[in-house]
DNA sequence: AATGAATGAGTCTTCATTCAT
DNA sequence: AATGAATGAAGACTCATTCAT
């Protein structure tokens, strides 16, 4: 049993640069939830232990930091997604699909933060978000047929507004708050659509541009 | 006899100051917008079609300049906000002022973002800001008073999640979404509390920090 | 008695130009002293109670105002070197000189500045400065040939030290210190060549570039 | 057994960092000395042949270079201070002081300046200064008891005094003149109070505001 | 492979000077 | 002739990224 002699390329001392590179990754999401977006790789290195020269090694550029590290996150969140979509009761589905998705926000608010930023504004988030559309609809699309969920809404109109609530969190807020707006949002989306109620007729003489 | 109108209050060599910090403020809204709060002050003396010294002519700082900002569009809020106060419907006044602040954050999502960001934050706009929750709160308290509405969110809570939806608005998204979950939102605050109901059960086994 | 047609360009209005003309420099006399050589335009024209524009129709430069005030003062210290050189005694001549000049150093500690600044690196106070060196080379000679004053030492040596004092001035010292300091170099000054004397056998070992 | 010598103290990656950490501090001295304490951040870094980052890496800031720069010097100048004031005749430590002093100033005409600006404004000479003023303090006292220097003059004012001909001074003036003033200086220094003599009589009518 | 020093374009802000009113 | 608003070239400082050790 012969082995393929040590390629030097392939995979050298992977135990260190494993560790360096989860390192790098726990210490950017503990730093941007701490500062924010505007978090410098300078800090980031500092946190990790490391020098900036390492961590560059690592991550080409501080924007391939950031999608990695979405993508990792979207990673754990797409397989709580995928579970929440096996649940029989169609409804039961949703909720747990939202409220996965909304504590996942709770969890790392700097990443809320880029998520939601980078979501809407540029197309890097989207291959995750794209698995996590297809969930949340095909979940939805059960719901509604089941006449448990109103009919006006999409998978992109929930994750919208959970990613508003996941932009608006603070490390020190209470978690009491987005978890009660989250339980009114969910009230909201059950049952028939809104356009016989009175409450949701829009805005009255609004100049909505 | 007339006189050639001698301007009676404090309006000197206004005709240009006045145009050209008119022009700064479009131009700051616009550029914010397009460019979040990183903007730079010489974009937005570009946009305007003036010097950057002149821009610090009228506003000494960056943030004194954010602040107007936020001051002035506040104003406009406000007086939209007390006017919803006064209708007699309870229920009717609550949804009135929410979609107003709603409408307000569509009419500027440049601004909406610095709002919510710094309402949460540093207490920038913190003095129109609570205006804008008192009024609130006194609608609110009215609708639950009546049993419209349900009794455990605060004023802060709405604000937060229109803040959170405003955040989340593109300059070219469709209206029709961010209406749509003010609608659903509304709906939720509707009724009674929500303790009764499966939906709001709260994330089931999630990890909180 | 017929007056000259009211020539517009000669001067027109002297009463108003010449009343601007010297609020500016006393405005900038003030400001010079209180803020040193820093001073701006603007805190000039608004100490003078007229707008920059007037004060750059009266001064096109910065340097053009700076080279004015030099000129002024020096041309009341060159009327008071001229009575110090008409005394009879060779030495009280000198002395008096040089005390005029010390005090006229401390009259205005912010031109003082300019004046040494601009004497020893550019030669825009010579003209002037030519003037005041001849007086007090002339009353210096008269005082080394009646063996009353050292013979190594020039009038720009003088001048050199005084606006030494000069410079170190500042606006809330004990004017007690400037006037000993005077005191100890006229002493100094007086007598035989330092040559034969201990304390002035120069830097030991120094290295001097 | 030889070890490749690990360094022992703290002096990690220091071959380029100490080399240009002593570059920045030589071009700040030259450039200051040629530009004075107008002298740029970037004509700095130029001169060091560096990029500005790398001079702010090295000094947080402006004023942190000149306190470096400073205290630098000062160091220099308090072990000549403390040397001096170990010297037996009374009168020999005052001169020898006043000399290093002079010659200290002579030897880099920028940091003079700088010196003598902030000697009497701000402090931030300060420490070193007041270990300067002790020295000679103690050496003046000393001359003065045995009565070999005037009694009213002080320590400070005698740095006042050579600071003053220190900030007089110009890359490529004649030494010849400052050694010749601080000369006379000394002379002036030596022997009783003046209050007998006539040239320090002070300033006959002068108005001294 | 790791390090952290070096880089320099880019950010906010100031101020002498110009110019429309 | 007076005014003060407008201008824009600097200046101090930051930070993502590169590179010598």
């Amino acid at each position: 049993m012969h082995q393929p002699a040590p390629v030097p390329s392939a995979a050298p001392r992977r135990a260190d640069a494993v560790r360096n590179r989860q390192a790098i990754l726990a210490a950017a999401r503990a730093v941007f939830r701490r500062d924010g977006l505007a978090a410098q790789m300078d800090a980031i290195a500092e946190a990790a232990g490391l020098g900036v020269g390492t961590l560059y090694r690592h991550f080409p550029t501080r924007e391939a930091l950031i999608a990695v590290l979405i993508q990792e996150r979207q990673e754990r969140l797409l397989a709580s997604a995928a579970a929440a979509a096996r649940l029989d009761d169609p409804w039961a589905a949703v909720t747990d699909l939202v409220w996965q998705l909304a504590t996942f926000e709770a969890e790392d608010r700097g990443m809320a933060d880029i998520l939601a930023e980078q979501y809407t504004r540029t197309g890097r988030a989207a291959p995750g978000m794209a698995a996590l559309l297809e969930h949340l609809g095909a979940v939805m699309a059960r719901a509604q047929a089941a006449g448990a969920m109103r009919q006006d809404v999409s998978a992109e109109d929930v994750v919208f507004a959970v990613c508003g609530v996941g932009k608006m969190m603070r490390p020190d807020d209470d978690p009491g708050r987005w978890q009660r707006l989250v339980g009114v949002f969910l009230d909201g989306l059950r049952g028939a659509a809104a356009s016989d109620r009175l409450s949701s007729s829009g805005p009255a003489s609004a100049s909505v541009d």
